[in-house]
RNA sequence: GGCGAGUUAGCUCAGCGGUUAGAGCAGCGGAAUCAUAAUCCGUUGGUCCGGGGUUCAAAUCCCUGACUCGCCA
């Protein structure tokens, strides 16, 4: 049966160059893709640039550039790099267009008709001066732990503290340099807390399948408690789409990104004739059992598993087959770094000669269905891919072509027992079924372990036909030319299993063999007897020391050179994802917590606890034990017969110290800690309301 | 602090309850000369992170500790 697959890889941003770290998404998903086009399957393949938000914006200003003239460069940049690492995308479109618009609003509209779609105030920070609300990226100041200067709004590359821009001492804007103020204005939201989505969400990621088993436990972190509302929109000025019936309000840019897919793909369907609701109508997709696969990072999971089949669900969308999340790069080790030179763009990697698909087969070589991170060790690199590539499997060629040329004009041997009747390679041929699992599986490791295992054998299988020896016997030159043939039917399968990981290798070698582009089936076949094959070339090249040497330097940045850390993952937007608004409850939530007032009867330090002092608390009805985490500020003397606030039924809770019942109220932002304390004249167990 | 993943030969990794723990590369000794100094044969090398437990049997399952890396607060 041919089934009929539609994949993504996720969307690079348009704000920056694609690096080795993107390049393991969209290897990984050609390869497979490749695999599945191999089989006889109709499997489209697409992508786009992610083009939206604020970076965008700020960026193009700061070139002096529209935005829509950024994205245009950026877009032929992005779509060089993968072209030239052979990634082969059925379309490679942007978000910044009409397709994407149209689905955007779409689902925004069925979502809002569902009663999926809030509006509530935000507070954020503000720039008085560009008149634009800044995301915490943009906000800078000093840690609030360290006071380290300089620090994002988000967290802190000194210390590592995380906290939420308002915590910033000195705060100003990244853009103005001015000092923000706060201000409160209306977002949209879509309600993934409704038990709907919930209840939605709770199924279908635990369906066998949608998941890998490590992704469906991350996200039960989630889905075990309450899902918080998705924050959806984003004033003017802002560089996305404007929200229908909202003027001045835009689709956060991820809202788009996702249905970039669609829009890229509706683009391909009215360029090609395909049908797009077959593959997107949740009706029609099930009816015709479409396939649907998203490759991404395990960094974007949370909005790949969770808002985006809500969202798709709620609106009448067909939901996707599988999310396949990979895990992160490492160079060496260790996170690329500017300063190492490991932080390797795609077009150096290119400029400086170095063979894409060394890379191709490195990364194949590495990369399995799991959520592991993958290493590039760089001498590892070198070392594999010529020992793999060039000693084993195009030894295979090279030493039985020589035989070919010289001794039969090329022409394979007519012996019956070579030809396409002969009976082949049983082993190597029946190991197709298993490859096909492997890459099936994104269990690429695996496969390629398997196929060097019998490359290893034919290399075994020529030395010991020694053809060097039947060449200097007159009477053994039928011997001879049937052990090249085999030599060279062998390699021909292995090439196709290699075919998906080295399309251009294959391609090359199809030349040399003289044959039409070879696909997974042709493995069960051999070549004809007397078939013509090409004159022999070398078809790769080894990796030199001196190569990996020259492209580190040339990536090498001082510190000082590198304006901001690079995060080692693809993650897309330098726009936080998460919003330390305050959430707005009821007053029934406020009356859940049974404030009191308290009377602190004893303190005392607790024996091994750094930041712990143990109160006794007498709350007129009863008294009570409780662990403050308050010792950086008070001495236990100071604080005897103060009055203080505590909530009093909050959970106890074991700590190592013993139980601790309650806790008390102090005001700290991560530089001073002041303990609340009521007017005189409060009596201890008075309510607080 | 909570949760998760990882720790196996010099390096990169398999193995995930069942003979004496494996592969590739590197190392060492040899062979061969068809092949891009490629290949082939042989070989050295391991308290499977530490400590407990379950089992007839543990690298593999459970508990615990250390370290590394993520995510969350």
């Amino acid at each position: 049966m041919t089934r009929r697959i539609l994949v993504t890889s996720a969307l690079p941003y348009a704000n920056g160059s694609i690096h080795l770290g993107h390049l393991v998404e969209y290897i990984q998903t050609d390869i497979w893709v490749r695999f599945q086009k191999m089989r006889g399957h109709e499997c489209r393949y697409v992508c786009a640039d992610d083009t939206h938000g604020t970076p965008i914006m700020l960026r193009a200003e700061l070139e002096g550039i529209t935005p829509e003239q950024l994205i245009a460069r950026m877009h032929l940049e992005h779509l060089q790099d993968f072209t030239g690492f052979h990634v082969g995308f059925d379309n490679y479109y942007s978000t910044h267009s009409e397709e994407t618009r149209f689905y955007a609003n779409d689902i925004f509209r069925k979502l809002q008709s569902a009663g999926l779609i809030d509006v509530r105030p935000v507070e954020q920070f503000f720039d008085p001066v560009k008149n634009l609300f800044l995301p915490d990226r943009y906000v800078k100041g000093e840690c609030p732990r360290c006071r380290s200067k300089d620090q994002y709004g988000d967290s802190c590359e000194v210390c590592g503290a995380a906290y939420s821009p308002t915590e910033l001492i000195n705060p100003y804007s990244a853009v103005s340099g001015a000092t923000p103020v706060r201000k409160a204005s209306d977002h949209f939201f879509f309600r993934l807390s409704d038990a709907r989505c919930r209840d939605f969400l709770r199924q279908w990621t635990r369906e066998p399948g949608r998941l890998q088993p490590e992704a469906a436990n991350k996200l039960d972190e989630w889905l075990s408690g309450e899902l918080s509302d998705w924050d959806i929109s984003r004033d003017a000025p802002y560089f996305g789409f404007e929200i229908p019936g909202a003027p001045g309000k835009f689709f956060y840019v991820w809202l788009d990104a996702p249905i970039g897919y669609m829009g890229s793909f509706r683009n391909l369907c009215d360029r090609t004739g395909l049908d797009f609701e077959a593959f997107w109508d949740r009706d029609q997709a099930a009816r015709e059992q479409t396939e649907l696969y998203h490759f991404i990072g395990k960094d974007i999971l949370y909005f790949h598993a969770l808002f985006w089949p809500a969202e798709l669900h709620h609106a009448d969308y067909r939901t996707p087959t599988a999310v396949n999340a990979h895990g992160f790069l490492t160079v060496n080790g260790q996170k690329m770094s500017k300063s190492r030179g490991t932080f390797i763009t795609a077009q150096s990697y290119l400029a400086h000669g170095l063979n894409p698909e060394w890379l191709r087969y490195y990364y194949a070589a590495k990369l399995n269905a799991s959520m592991e991170d993958i290493d590039l060790s760089l001498d590892d690199f070198i070392a594999r891919v010529n020992s793999d590539l060039v000693g084993k499997y195009v030894n295979i060629a090279s030493r039985a072509a020589s035989f070919l040329g010289r001794r039969f004009d090329g022409r394979l041997s007519t012996d019956s027992e070579q030809g396409s009747e002969g009976r082949g390679f049983p082993a190597l041929q029946d190991a197709g079924q298993v490859l096909a699992d492997l890459y099936e599986t994104r269990q690429f490791s695996a496969a390629l372990r398997l196929i060097m295992m019998a490359t290893d054998e034919l290399n075994q299988a020529f030395d010991r036909a020694q053809p060097w020896n039947l060449g200097k016997d007159p009477s053994k030159t039928a011997q001879l030319h049937s052990v090249c043939t085999q030599a060279i039917n062998a390699f021909r399968i292995l090439t196709i299993y290699l075919k998906p990981v080295l399309p251009k290798l294959a391609a090359d070698v199809e030349a040399f063999l003289n044959v039409p582009p070879l696909t997974w089936a042709d493995s069960r076949k051999l070549l004809p007897g007397g078939h013509p094959i090409r004159e022999y070339r070398h078809l790769i090249t080894r990796v030199e020391q001196r190569q990996i040497d020259a492209l580190i330097e040339a990536n090498r940045e001082s510190m000082k050179a590198a304006p901001k850390p690079e995060s080692h993952s693809q993650a897309r937007h330098a726009e936080s994802q998460v919003h330390h608004q305050p959430e707005v409850i009821s007053i029934d939530d406020f009356g859940k917590v049974d404030l009191r007032v308290a009377r602190i009867v004893d303190a005392e330090h607790v024996e091994g606890a750094d930041k712990l002092l143990k109160l006794t608390l007498d709350i007129g009805t009863e008294t009570r034990t409780v662990f403050a985490g308050i010792k950086s500020a008070y001495v236990p003397g100071q604080l005897k017969g103060r009055l203080t606030v505590m909530v009093a039924n909050l959970a106890p809770r074991k700590m190592k110290f013993g139980m601790s019942e309650g806790m008390v109220l102090a005001a700290g932002d991560g530089t001073g800690l002041y303990l609340l304390a009521p007017d005189s004249g409060a009596q201890p167990g008075m309510k607080v309301k």
